[in-house]
DNA sequence: CACGTTTCGGTCACACTGACCAGAACTCGT
DNA sequence: ACGAGTTCTGGTCAGTGTGACCGAAACGTG
C-alpha cells in the first residue's frame, strides 16, 4: 500500500512521457478576438492547423518555453504580454504514435502586435473556429482552444487582464472594445466607464487626449494600467 | 523557424521527462480544513511529509491516476468526491536527481470520510502548515499546497463546490461551517441562508429534519445538492 | 453653422449585501 | 414543569453596485 502513495524512489515505475507545450495566443484586432494558428510540419496533418508547439529544451522551464514562442512568433516579451498556464492534457489516446503529455499555455498579446512574416502562422477569428468551413485542427487542439477562450473570458471578469490586450496607454473605449470582442457582447459606454473608474487600481489617468476618429467625437482621456491585479468588485459578463 | 513552432515530427527533439501526479486532498472536519499528507518512502526524506504521489500507469489517464489515489487512500470514488486538475509544475530544478514534471490535482472529499488505516498517511490542519513547528514538506510541495488551498477558497465563491465537502444530505449550518472552515471566517447564519436559498439550483430541500446537537436548538431542514455548478451571483468572501 | 459621433457626467429604479432583530423549536438543568 | 441557553428561520433597514437611460461637452464633416 505504501508503495502506491509515493513511488519516486523506484524511478523505473514512474512513467516517462514525451512532454510538449502548446500555446494558445490570443489578441484583439478590429473588434474581433483572434487566435494564432500554425501549419504543422507533419505531412500527415496537411491542411490542418494547430497551436504553436515550441520545443521544450532539456534545461528550460516550461514557462520559458512558452515565453520563447511568444517572442519568436509575435515579437512580444514579458511583461509586455501576459502568459499563464492553462492546464495539462495527458490522455493516453491523444497521439496514436506515442504517449504525449502536453502543457497548454494561454497568452494574451496587445492589439496591433506585429506578427513576424511567417507564412505558416496567422491569426484566425475565434468565431470562425466552430463554423463548418473553419480550419480543421490537428491533435486534440479542438479541445484545448475552447478551454483557452473560456479562461480568457472568465479572467476578464475578476482580473485586470484586459489591459494585456491594449498598449501602454489607452482610452476607456479601447478597453471597452476589448471586453466586447472577447465576450462577444456590446457594453454601455457610460456604465463601463463608471465601473472601471470606481474599481480602485484598475486604470490610472495620464496626460494627453486621444484624437477622435474619422467620424469625429469628443477627444478621449488616456489611461495606463493600475497596480491592481484582482478587480473588486468583479466585472461580470451580461446575462 | 518553422521547425521551432511544431516539433512533433522530430520525436528526438521533444523532451522526455518523468511524469508524476501529486494529489492535494482536502476535507473539512471539526470546523477545520484538513490536508492529507503521507511519509515518503525515500530515506533521504525521513521526517518530511509529502502529498500522495500515485504511480502513473502507462495505459492510464492522469485523471484516473488521481482518482485511484482517492479511492485507495480515502475510500471515496467519483462522483462522490470532486477532483480537478490544479496545475503542472515543471521547473528544471524541482528534483536534483532527474527532471520531473508533476501534474498536481485538487481533491475535495466529504466531511467524515473514513481514512483507511494507514499509519503513513494522516490529515493535517492547514493552519498548522505555515507554523514553524508544522511538518516539513518534501519536494516543492510547499509551493503546490498554497496553490491548492487558494484554488479551493476561490472556487467556493463562484461554484457549488462546497457541497463536495458534505454528505448526500446536509443542513445549511453544515454547509455554512464548510465555508467558515475553508475561508477561516465566521458568517452570519441568517444572511448565509438567504444567499444560498436565493441562488437557483444550489441546494434543494428534502424531507426530514436534523436532530439538534447536545446543546439543543431548533431542528434544521435538510437539503441535497442542486443542479447548478456555477453560482449566480457569486458568494464572495468577506473583506 | 447644422448635424452626427463619441466622450463623459448624471439620475432613477432595482438587486444584492451586511448588520441587526425577533420569533420558533429544541435541549438541558433545576 | 419551567426557565435558560442554543440553534434555526424569517424579517427589516441602510448602504452599495448595476442596468437603462438622459443630456451636455467636444470633436469632424457637409
Amino acid at each position: 500500500m505504501t508503495d502506491e502513495v509515493d513511488d519516486t524512489r523506484d524511478r523505473a515505475r514512474v512513467s516517462s512521457c514525451a512532454v510538449a507545450v502548446d500555446v494558445a495566443m490570443l489578441t484583439v484586432h478590429g473588434g474581433r478576438l483572434l487566435l494564432l494558428l500554425v501549419e504543422p510540419d507533419d505531412p500527415a496533418l496537411a491542411g490542418r492547423r494547430a497551436l504553436p508547439r515550441p520545443r521544450v529544451r532539456d534545461d528550460e522551464n516550461l514557462d520559458d518555453t512558452a515565453h520563447r514562442a511568444l517572442a519568436e512568433l509575435a515579437g512580444v516579451t514579458a511583461p509586455e504580454a501576459h502568459l499563464e498556464q492553462l492546464r495539462t492534457y495527458g490522455e493516453t489516446a491523444r497521439d496514436p504514435r506515442a504517449r504525449v503529455v502536453s502543457v497548454a499555455y494561454l497568452a494574451l498579446t496587445p492589439t496591433g502586435t506585429e506578427l513576424v512574416d511567417n507564412p505558416r502562422a496567422r491569426f484566425v477569428d475565434v468565431s470562425e473556429l466552430d463554423a463548418s468551413d473553419g480550419p480543421r485542427l490537428a491533435y486534440d487542439h479542438a479541445r484545448i482552444i475552447p478551454d483557452a477562450i473560456e479562461r480568457a473570458r472568465s479572467k476578464l471578469e475578476y482580473s485586470s487582464l484586459a489591459t494585456a490586450f491594449v498598449g501602454d496607454t489607452f482610452t476607456l473605449a479601447e478597453l471597452r472594445r476589448v471586453y466586447e470582442a472577447v465576450w462577444g457582447v456590446s457594453l454601455d459606454p457610460a456604465n463601463f466607464r463608471r465601473k472601471v473608474a470606481s474599481t480602485a487600481g484598475f486604470v490610472v489617468e495620464v496626460e494627453g487626449r486621444s484624437r477622435p476618429g474619422p467620424g469625429g467625437g469628443r477627444p478621449a482621456r488616456r489611461f495606463r494600467r493600475g497596480s491592481a491585479t484582482r478587480l473588486h468588485p468583479a466585472m461580470l459578463r451580461p446575462e
